[in-house]
DNA sequence: ATAATTTACGCAACCGATTGCCTTTATTTT
DNA sequence: AAAATAAAGGCAATCGGTTGCGTAAATTAT
C-alpha cells in the first residue's frame, strides 16, 4: 500500500536540491550563457534525475504567449485540409509546439468566434484557410496588432497583408485547360467555385486565358458558376451540359468532387470518357484514383504547405519585423494525367 | 497618428474601474453566489464594456488544468480519423474548450512522446486511438493518476481501465459475413488486420463465428492476415486468392482501402463483381461510393464517436470518481449494401 | 598592486486569475 | 433586544517560470 507522493517537480525542487536559486535553475535549463558550464550541466542532470517537466502554462503566462500554433480551417474532414493539418502538426511537434485546431464549417461567424478563441488562448501563431463565406478578414487583425504571425493557406484573403502559402492557381487553371486542349478538346466547360474566393477566380482566369491563347473563344454557356462544388451540384451541371445542342467535349472542374460526379453522371448518360468527354479535376483527392476512368487532376502539395506554414511561424520570431511584412510562398502544382483526360496515347 | 493603447484588460482593470477587489471581480464573472446580484450584474456589464477577455493561461496555471482537450491518433488524414476529430472539435468548441491534436504516424515511440507532450500541456482530458504498433498502454497511466480522463476510441487497449467509445466490432464482422452468406456466398475470404489490435481480432472472430453459425467451416487459406491493410497488400492478397484452384466467391475486408483494391484487382483479372466475387469493406470511406461497382461496407459513426468522447471528458469532472471507473460506450454499425455485394436483387 | 571587467548567480517583482479564510454588515431567530 | 446566522466582499497567498537589476567573486588589464 505504498502511496506514491506523485508530487510534480518544479524548478524550486531542483533549486532546493542543489542550493541554487530558482532563477539560476531556470536559466541553466535554457542554457543561458550567464550560468557556468558546470553548474548548467549539474542542474540539467539533476532535472532529469528528478524527472522535472516544465510547466508550459507558467512560462506562457509570464511570456504572454504559448507554444501552441492555432489552425483555423473550414472543415477538417476533407482530404486536402486533413493533409494540410497533418503537415502543420508534424513540423510543429518536431519543434516542440502543440497544435490547436478549429473549424468553421464554412461559416463566417464561426470563423470569427474561432479566431477570437485562438487569440484568447495566446497562440504563438496561426495557420488559416478562409471559410466559403468569408469576405472580410478583419478578425485576423487582432493577431497582427500583437505581432502574432498569421499564415494564410490556400484560401487567402485579398485585403490583408500577411504571410501566404499558396499555389499558383492561375497557372494551374491554365495548365489544366491547356492539357485538355492538347488532347484535342475544343469545347471545354469549366466548373467554377464561388468567385469571391480568389482561388476559384484565379483558376477560372487561367482557364479563360488558356482558351484565348489557343485561339478558342470562351463560351459563357460552358462556364458554370457553382456554390459549394458538391457532388450534387456537379451532377446537375453535367447533366445540363450534356443536354445542350452543342455539348462540351471536356470539363475542367475546380475540385475533384464535382469532377468525379461529372464522370459518374456522364457514364450514366452513356457518354464515353474521355472520348466524348474529357475531364480533369483539382486537388488530386483519393477518390480521383478510384473513380473509373481514373480522374486527371491538379495535385496540391498539401502536407508540404502545412510544413511551410509552420516554418513561417517559427521563423517569424527571429526576424526583424518590418512594417506590413507579407511574405508569399508559391508552390508548384502538377498536372496528374489519368485516363479521364487521356485521348491521345 | 492616434496610437491605441491596446492594453489588454484584466480583472484588475475592472476592479479599479468599479472599486471592488479583484477577487470580487473574479467571483462575479463566474456568478459566484457569494457576490450580490446587483454587483455581479454591474461587474459583468463593465467587463463587457471594457472588452475584458479572460486570460485562460492564468486560470489554467492556477488550477493546474487547461481548457484543452488532447487528441492522440495515428494519422490525421484518414477519413475515419478526420471525421472523429471533427466530432471532437465541434462539441469541444461548443463547450468552450480547445482541441490539441497529435499524431503518431502509427509509431509507438511517437505516441509515447505525444502523450507526454499532451500531459505537459495540462490537457483536461484526452481522446486516444492507438497506433498500429502499440501493445502497451502504460503511457496513459500518467493521466489516470492525476484523474485526467482518457477516452479511448476505436483502437482501444485491452489492458487499461478507462473510458471507451467503440463499435461492436465482433457483431459488425458477424453482420458483414452473414450478409455475404445471405447473398449466396460460401467461400468467403477475410482480410484481417494486425491481430494485436482488438478491432481487427474481433472483426475476424465475428467472421469466423458467422461462418460456423451458418454451417460453413472456416478455411485457413481464406483468412489473410495483413500488416497495414494498404492498397498494395490488398491487391497482392486478392491476386493470390483469385489464383487458387478453388478461389473464394467473396471477400470481407477489415477496411475499405484493401476492399477497393480487391475490386480493382479482380476487375483487372476479369473477375466479375459481385457475380463471381462479392466484396464488402469496413468504414464506409468516401472511396466506397466512388469505386465501381460501389463497395458495400460497414459504416462507423465517426463524428458521433468524437462527440461522445468529448462528452465523456466534460462529464468526468461532475462525477464522483470511483476507483477504476471504466465506462464503455458501444455504438451501432450499419451494413451499407451497395453493388459490390448485391447478388440477389 | 590596483582598477576595470567579466563571470556567475541571487533577489524580488511579475504574468492574471483563483480561493481559503476573515471581516463587516444585514437579516433572522428566540 | 441580544444572539445567531447569513450575505457580501476583501486580503493575501498561490500556481511555476521568467527576467531586469544588483552584487560578490574571479579574471584581465594597466
Amino acid at each position: 500500500m505504498s502511496k506514491k507522493k506523485n508530487k510534480v517537480v518544479t524548478i524550486y525542487d531542483i533549486a532546493n536540491e542543489l542550493n541554487y536559486s530558482p532563477s539560476t535553475i531556470s536559466r541553466a535549463l535554457k542554457n543561458h550563457k550567464s550560468i557556468g558550464k558546470d553548474t548548467t550541466k549539474q542542474i540539467q542532470e539533476t532535472a532529469k534525475k528528478l524527472g522535472y517537466r516544465p510547466n508550459s502554462l507558467a512560462a506562457s503566462l509570464r511570456n504572454n504567449r504559448s507554444n501552441n500554433i492555432g489552425i483555423l480551417i473550414a472543415r477538417i474532414n476533407r482530404p486536402f485540409i486533413s493533409s494540410l493539418i497533418s503537415g502543420v502538426e508534424n513540423s510543429a511537434r518536431a519543434a516542440g509546439y502543440n497544435v490547436l485546431i478549429s473549424q468553421s464549417d464554412d461559416n463566417y461567424k464561426n470563423e470569427v468566434a474561432n479566431a477570437k478563441a485562438l487569440y484568447d488562448s495566446r497562440v504563438c501563431g496561426i495557420v488559416a484557410s478562409l471559410s466559403m463565406e468569408t469576405k472580410n478578414a478583419d478578425h485576423f487583425k487582432q493577431f497582427l496588432e500583437q505581432d502574432i504571425p498569421v499564415v494564410f493557406v490556400d484560401r487567402v484573403p485579398s485585403d490583408l497583408n500577411s504571410y501566404r502559402v499558396i499555389i499558383d492557381n492561375y497557372s494551374a487553371g491554365y495548365k489544366a485547360t491547356e492539357h485538355l486542349i492538347q488532347q484535342g478538346c475544343t469545347r471545354i466547360a469549366h466548373f467554377a467555385g464561388a468567385q469571391h474566393l480568389n482561388i476559384y477566380k484565379l483558376r477560372k482566369n487561367g482557364y479563360i486565358d488558356a482558351l484565348k491563347a489557343h485561339g478558342i473563344t470562351p463560351d459563357k454557356e460552358l462556364l458554370i458558376y457553382m456554390n459549394t462544388m458538391s457532388f450534387e451540384e456537379g451532377q446537375e451541371a453535367t447533366s445540363k451540359l450534356l443536354n445542350m445542342k452543342k455539348p462540351p467535349d471536356a470539363i475542367f472542374s475546380s475540385n475533384d468532387t464535382a469532377a468525379v460526379s461529372a464522370i459518374m453522371q456522364a457514364k450514366k448518360q452513356g457518354v464515353k470518357i474521355p472520348e466524348e468527354l474529357a475531364v480533369i479535376g483539382f486537388n488530386d483527392d483519393p477518390i480521383a484514383s478510384i473513380v473509373e476512368p481514373a480522374l486527371s487532376s491538379i495535385s496540391h502539395p498539401a502536407m508540404k504547405m502545412g510544413e511551410l506554414s509552420t516554418k513561417r511561424i517559427l521563423e517569424h520570431a527571429d526576424k526583424k519585423i518590418e512594417q506590413g511584412v507579407s511574405e508569399i510562398t508559391v508552390l508548384d502544382t502538377e498536372v496528374i494525367v489519368r485516363a479521364s483526360s487521356l485521348r491521345k496515347k
